[in-house]
DNA sequence: GATCCAAAGGTTGCATACAATTCCGACGTC
DNA sequence: GACGTCGGAATTGTATGCAACCTTTGGATC
């Protein structure tokens, strides 16, 4: 779901992708879907033979994540995964929201008629999920509206940046477990991005993005409060 | 939480940083200052010389530097400084006024009295550079002045995001040469962020940063849209 | 019993060696 | 003359080796 190279352009010679590269998209995945418990440490041998690679394109992921804030790189001491905190969570989602924000500006003015043909349909393909309360599929469609939106911006900077925060949210989405209230009140809110996105109201699809963002990560942030610290 | 590392300062254990990291900072440099010039192609053995390092950490730093935009890095085929475009110059400034704007949002109450008389002061700084006509004192108290609004609103991921996003800018900056009347304008700007930042008036901020990034890029813009294209 | 020191083991940091791929020029063919 | 093909050189990608550092464990001292 992530990068298909860089910053920017188009996903071309994929085929050919470095073995640190495909290391780091790995682990990535490893990290974010919680396979690598946070705050585990990641010795570089043990790890290589894992993934049946050397330690220098390892380390080069290593590089990596740790720039992107997945990986803590201690000097002399190793990687370990970085720990998950009510705080960095926070913080994250206020970035996001600001351009989720400046998505909704920009997205009524450049998107073009086909990607929002696009996005209806997923958006119907998120009720049919949500309809059978198939979390999963739900999941999907809801991240494939939001990056649509996100491209449909035209502004690879911004999608870029949107997708490097949005792998630190997707760690924590594992304890979401959508309260049902919450499920029905999240669609809803997506009735209303449809909307306003047909409607070409950029200030409105802003301000519902926003809100939808901070409303998702509610629950989360609660029960990170309650129970674990770090 | 999040990297203290990016290129923070608060360059603590300065002597215990990676080969690969140091070689990434001097690296940016040279790509921020134009030593290396936009679409240079950077050889891997040639590099490892000049600075006097193997090829493994310079590999590493590359794909630091790949991974912010500043080099880009085709398989198999090396590292090229990243060329210079319209289209990213605009594409970024989108997304870092969406960053100071949220900035201003939050800096008012966020900030502690002391870091308010810091940036007064830095402000009492630019204006003696202004005085002058010092443009490099200048420049350096203005980016003072943005890093330290950008710190106290106490949000790593911004802070880091924003840093990113800067050094990008900065690559445009020696193009810049400020005509007399838009320095005239941009210091008269900054006295209005002072003013609102006193006031704590978040909302007046958000817009007058917002406004100040867009004033700041459109010359750049308008010399890059007559001038070269790449 | 607690604390400090020291040596051993293990891990990371960097350099180098080897393999894989691309680029460039020469040659041949149409 | 243009185009395509085939080496050879150069460059990048990966693996491995060695040195520096950190951690740990054992023991000695207070």
């Amino acid at each position: 779901m992530r990068m298909e190279s860089g910053r920017g352009e188009t996903a071309t010679a994929t085929s050919r992708r470095s073995l640190s590269e495909r290391a780091a998209d790995h682990l990535r995945e490893l990290i974010v879907e919680g396979e690598l418990a946070p705050g585990e440490r990641l010795g570089e041998t043990a790890l290589a033979t894992r993934l049946g690679i050397s330690r220098t394109p390892l380390r080069e992921a290593f590089r990596l994540l740790a720039r992107e804030g997945l990986v803590l790189l201690e000097p002399h001491r190793g990687a370990r995964v970085a720990p998950l905190s009510l705080e960095e969570l926070e913080r994250t989602v206020e970035v996001m929201a600001a351009l989720e924000r400046l998505a909704g500006r920009l997205v009524v003015s450049r998107i073009e008629e086909e990607e929002l043909r696009e996005i209806e349909a997923l958006h119907y393909d998120m009720l049919s999920a949500y309809a059978r309360r198939d979390l999963h599929r739900y999941f999907r469609a809801n991240q494939a509206i939001h990056f649509a939106i996100m491209r449909a911006c035209r502004n690879p900077v911004l999608l870029d940046t949107y997708e490097g925060l949005n792998a630190h949210i997707r760690r924590y989405r594992y304890m979401a477990n959508l309260a049902p209230e919450r499920w029905r009140e999240a669609v809803a809110e997506h009735e209303e991005i449809l909307r306003h996105l047909k409607a070409r109201d950029g200030e409105a699809l802003a301000a519902t993005l926003a809100r939808h963002l901070e409303h998702k990560v509610q629950p989360l942030a609660r029960r990170l409060r309650d129970g674990e610290g770090t």
